[in-house]
RNA sequence: GCCCAUGUAGCUCAGUGGUAGAGCACUCCCUUGGUAAGGGAGAGGUCAUGCGUUCAAUCCGCAUCAUGGGCACCA
């Protein structure tokens, strides 16, 4: 008899076992056709499944995540069932949920083209609409090695059999297609309706570049097409503020084949950059950094005692010259610590800042290289602080208020942190490892955030943080960094003469906000997608005359606007004004200014805004006032 | 680095086994027009590079380079 509570606090008593499918049917209707799983006791169940003890009980719907979860996962079923129909002799592997869908492996004997994948999804949709019911069986695990073995599936085979002799294992059959799965499953196919395949792409057996490459089918699916259409808009949206694009529209930098990976500054791209840079050295400045910069290439034999050569030699790049071989310089910290080590330093010196625009060049996997996101040449925002390991905690939490106050002045308010711990190959004492993971944990919980932990994610000098952010369009990228390193002073010889007049190796802390500079600034383009506030934009007013009888006026308007160090230009072109404003308009142009001769007249200008917002005419210096509180609102 | 796709004018893209086309941009002319495209004329390309097949290659094949989507990598 049992006895079934629901999520609404009420109770049902059933005389005898019952399935979820029942219960939900006993509920209402309407509730039993949108049911796809059920929640027992906290645990995801298929709506089969039979309840034969007093229980929890929350049906599961496609207005639950977990049902969503569930949707994708089937489709991604569907998506293998509908290959193997297709293409018998195609080998499917796994097939897991991923962040908007799904994916599935296969082997085949060719890679799939696009209308391989129209046709896969056509055949999607005729299983979905067949209804087939999706039925859960449980096997021994050799049994279900053996079967399928003998269906030609051997990457099924293996995975199964990587799994503890003696446990049994869960198969999903619908219309004759059979997979392991741990489950749960929608009750039938008819359930999956709104999905779209959306690529396909390799992708190595197990992960692992050793290993044989796959052919990777990527598929959305949602519990709802109004879901999945604001997914597909919000892709678009991506698509058309892409840097890459938006860097060619606005002008801003460019790439060529003869400097892979590597960025073209036009003058407006600079400007921009130059905004960025002038504002993190102010941070600098502020913060207790001293800007330094060491130089561009070092002696090989520098990079093979820091240990950098025996990692990373294929990514540096080398050059030599009179019989002496050097790398250019994949990283700054060194660097510093040479700048560091010039002079005998005291701990009252501690905690000692360097920061400095470090151009840095790895010589990245040619795969890797994307936008200005991933290149081979790039500027970090890099600072070094040297300190003892008590301090790590105090820096730590005062980098973290900083990095805070940075992302937001951007515009950015969501940052996820993350701590990330001791990997297998490292070096340094244990009991550092533990003091210097405590300290970052602890700095981030004195600086009241959340944070998850990576396992195994550190670097093989020390545990780090990383700090991630969301941008406008939601989607999450990692650019600070918070470091410890027991490693690289010691190597180099730094240390510090103590309080007790002892000399000690000091703790070097490798931080920066922002990571790269192209990076961010390929970030920014993107979250403002073209339309930088006011103290970033490169072009900041553009004043437009009418006819070419205000041609003087608008150049002393712009002169003016100039000389009190606004960066504005004038166009003075033989064109009609609606052409100006809506070439300048896709300029993403924050303020347009048109003078004609009521506004010469009257010593006054009109102005716009890039929204289209017309503010009137004004007097010069009401305008300048208003401009000059903007820029400095940042 | 691996799998797949792509590479034609400054940009966005058509196109063909007989050495190329559009729109925008650019130059010149007309037009002096009040808030997102006024009109006309002109100039501009070794069709990514190399090697093949062919009477003939931008088009077909192979290789290389770059870019894009993923995978792997990311001090």
């Amino acid at each position: 008899m049992p006895n079934i509570r629901l999520p609404d606090g009420s109770q049902k008593t059933f005389p005898e076992p019952v399935t979820v499918a029942e219960v939900a049917q006993s509920i209402g209707a309407g509730l039993a056709r949108a049911a796809l799983a059920g929640k027992v006791n906290g645990k995801l169940v298929d709506t089969s499944h039979r309840i034969d003890a007093d229980a929890d009980l929350q049906i599961i719907t496609e207005r639950d995540p977990e049902g969503v979860e569930i949707l994708r996962h089937s489709t991604a079923h569907l998506l293998a069932h509908a290959v193997k129909e297709l293409y018998p002799d195609a080998q499917v592997t796994i097939g897991p949920v991923i962040e908007n869908g799904f994916y599935y492996d296969f082997s085949y004997k060719r890679p799939f083209t696009p209308e391989d994948l129209a046709a896969i999804e056509k055949r999607m949709m005729e299983i979905s609409r067949k209804d087939f019911p999706v039925t859960r069986k449980v096997m021994p695990r050799d049994a279900a090695v053996d079967f399928f073995r003998k269906q030609g599936e051997e990457y099924k085979a293996q995975i199964i059999a990587a799994i503890p002799q003696g446990d049994t294992i869960s198969l999903y059959e619908q219309g004759g297609f059979v997979d392991l799965c741990r489950g749960p499953h929608v009750p039938s196919t008819g359930k999956l309706k709104t999905f779209k395949l959306m690529r396909v792409a390799g992708a190595y057996w197990r992960g692992d570049s050793k290993n044989e490459m796959l052919q990777r089918i990527y598929g959305t699916a949602w519990g709802k097409k109004e879901d999945q259409d604001a997914y597909l808009k919000m892709l678009e949206e991506a698509e058309k503020r892409d840097h890459r694009r938006l860097g060619t529209q606005l002008d801003l930098f460019h790439f060529q084949e003869e400097a892979p990976g590597l960025a073209f500054w036009h003058p407006k791209g600079w400007v921009l950059w130059q905004a960025l840079e002038q504002y993190l050295r102010r941070v600098y400045r502020d913060n207790g950094y001293q800007e330094v910069r060491g130089p561009q290439i070092l002696e090989r034999s520098l990079w093979e005692r820091t240990g950098h050569w025996e990692n990373f030699k294929d990514n540096m790049f080398t050059t030599s010259s009179e019989n002496r071989d050097y790398a250019l310089k994949p990283m700054n910290c060194p660097g510093h610590i040479l700048i560091y080590n010039k002079g005998v330093r005291s701990y009252r010196e501690l905690p000692l800042r360097y920061g400095e625009f470090g151009s840095c060049h790895r010589n990245e996997p040619s795969g890797a290289l994307h936008g200005l996101m991933r290149v081979r040449g790039f500027v970090q925002d890099d600072g070094h602080i040297f300190c003892t390991e008590e301090q790590i905690l105090g820096e730590c939490v005062a980098f973290t208020a900083l990095l805070q106050k940075v992302y937001r002045d951007f515009g950015f308010t969501d940052v996820i942190y993350r701590v990330a711990t001791r990997p297998a190959k490292r070096i340094g004492a244990d009991e550092s490892w533990d003091r210097a993971e405590a300290a970052l944990q602890q700095a981030l919980n004195e600086s009241k955030v959340g944070f998850s932990v990576s396992p195994g994610e550190g670097a093989f000098y020390g545990p780090k943080i990383e700090y991630s952010l969301k941008d406008g369009i939601g989607r999450v990228w990692q650019c600070g960094t918070m470091q410890v390193d027991f490693s690289m002073p010691g190597r180099l010889g730094a240390e510090y003469v103590a309080e007790d007049n002892v000399r000690r190796t000091p703790v070097m802390l490798h931080r920066a906000i922002v990571g790269s500079m192209e990076r961010f600034l390929g970030i920014l383009i993107e979250h403002y997608a073209g339309a930088f506030p006011l103290w970033l934009a490169p072009q900041q007013v553009v004043v437009m005359n009418i006819t070419e009888r205000q041609a003087s006026y608008a150049q002393r308007v712009k002169d003016a606007l100039v000389q009190r160090g606004f960066r504005a230009f004038s166009d003075l072109r033989n064109e009609k004004i609606s052409y100006k404003i809506r070439e300048h308009s896709l300029q993403k142009l924050p303020y347009q200014l048109v003078v004609g001769d009521k506004e010469m007249q009257a010593g006054t200008v009109a102005v716009r805004t890039r929204s289209g917002e017309d503010l009137g005419a004004m007097p010069l210096e009401t305008f300048t006032e208003r401009l000059a509180s903007e820029a400095q609102a940042q």
